[in-house]
DNA sequence: TGACAAAACTATTCGAATTAGTTATAATGT
DNA sequence: ACATTATAACTAATTCGAATAGTTTTGTCA
């Protein structure tokens, strides 16, 4: 029978990354398990059905986010450090489309686990903003924000929603400097 | 066999009601059917198939979007008008989840149609911005910026992202002030 | 080496989308 | 008013993917 030696982990890691080549949308049993030399009835060994796996997708997808934004922020300070956690947000999410994707859904499987995925990694947000004199209530605002246009952002781009030939970078890069000088004017309120 | 007098709008209609109710993924033409009291394949005679209802929501809700901002912006002016219309693109968001769902994925189907839906009705930010002394290409960024920040809000708000009790209203208002307080930074330059 | 758990398999069921082919209804023109 | 025709519904049947049940093989460990 050749075994395949599969695991949970494989199994995610191979659809993560046919979610990012065909699209998250086009992703069925079937064809991951094509990708794995296995028959679909045996992916049943490694994951519940087919909304485990894309939950599965989304923790992934969430714990690389946290891990690149983490990355990005050591050894930074200041509105250095906002901006190149907001960047490798941007970053992980247009390289990762199908990922990204399924990382919208936080809320089709409610559970902690799904809370804490994303609440964990955002307090890296929080911290850049407490060191930037920023009061306690307004950065629980401003990380929505910041969450908004990141995601809402990186969204667009990844849906070619953006028509025209204006450069995507430049744009974000002005968006970045909008956001930054409309936190600037928060210091120190309240 | 007491006929059901559809016809294609009335089919989407329901559908968009239908995505608002149960949420946008949980739609079937089975469904769908029995909600229209007919049965799933006489849908055929109104719409393709599945794939184009979900793109004739799509198309249904950009429509509605662009009425209600374009509503909004009516003897307004200045950055009153630019708030106006981003609450008003927020609060249409939040009341239609289930199209608005929809509308996030214009890619899904590419077409002059689907580019034609929110190029016309992001125009209307455009206008807002060349009022406010903010040079030409400047607001192609902005709008950008705008909309990464409406879309990923909503979203996140349709997602219940927002774990904890923090007002999102509130979160809101202080996201405009950001945005304007950053876009007015951006007065006059180049 | 024998027993057991894990991981694969085959066969089958279920449900939704879709297609084909048919019939009834409503609108139109003479 | 009646014949014609297009439309909008129907029933029946097909396809495809997800999921379940039950079986067989493989590897590990006492």
């Amino acid at each position: 029978m050749a075994r395949a030696g599969l695991d949970k982990e494989t199994v995610i890691r191979k659809a993560a990354e046919l979610a990012n080549e065909i699209g998250y949308d086009k992703i069925t049993l079937k064809l991951l398990a094509e990708h794995l030399n296995v028959q679909p009835p045996s992916l049943y060994n490694h994951i519940k059905g087919i909304e485990e796996l894309q939950k599965e997708i989304m923790l992934f997808g969430w714990r690389q986010m946290d891990q690149a934004m983490t990355d990005a922020a050591v050894c930074v300070s200041g509105y250095d450090a906002l901006e190149a956690i907001c960047r490798a947000f941007c970053k992980y999410a247009t390289e990762n489309p199908g990922v990204f994707n399924a990382m919208l859904w936080y809320n089709k499987f409610e559970s902690e686990e799904t809370q804490n995925a994303t609440k964990e990694m955002f307090s890296i947000i929080y911290k850049a903003f407490t060191m930037l004199n920023i009061s306690k209530e307004n950065s629980e605002h401003l990380i929505r924000t910041y969450r908004g246009f990141l995601e809402g952002f990186a969204l667009l781009v990844n849906n070619n929603a953006f028509g025209n030939p204006v450069s995507i970078e430049k744009s974000f890069e002005i968006s970045l400097r909008v956001l930054i000088a409309g936190t600037k004017a928060l210091e120190g309120e309240k």
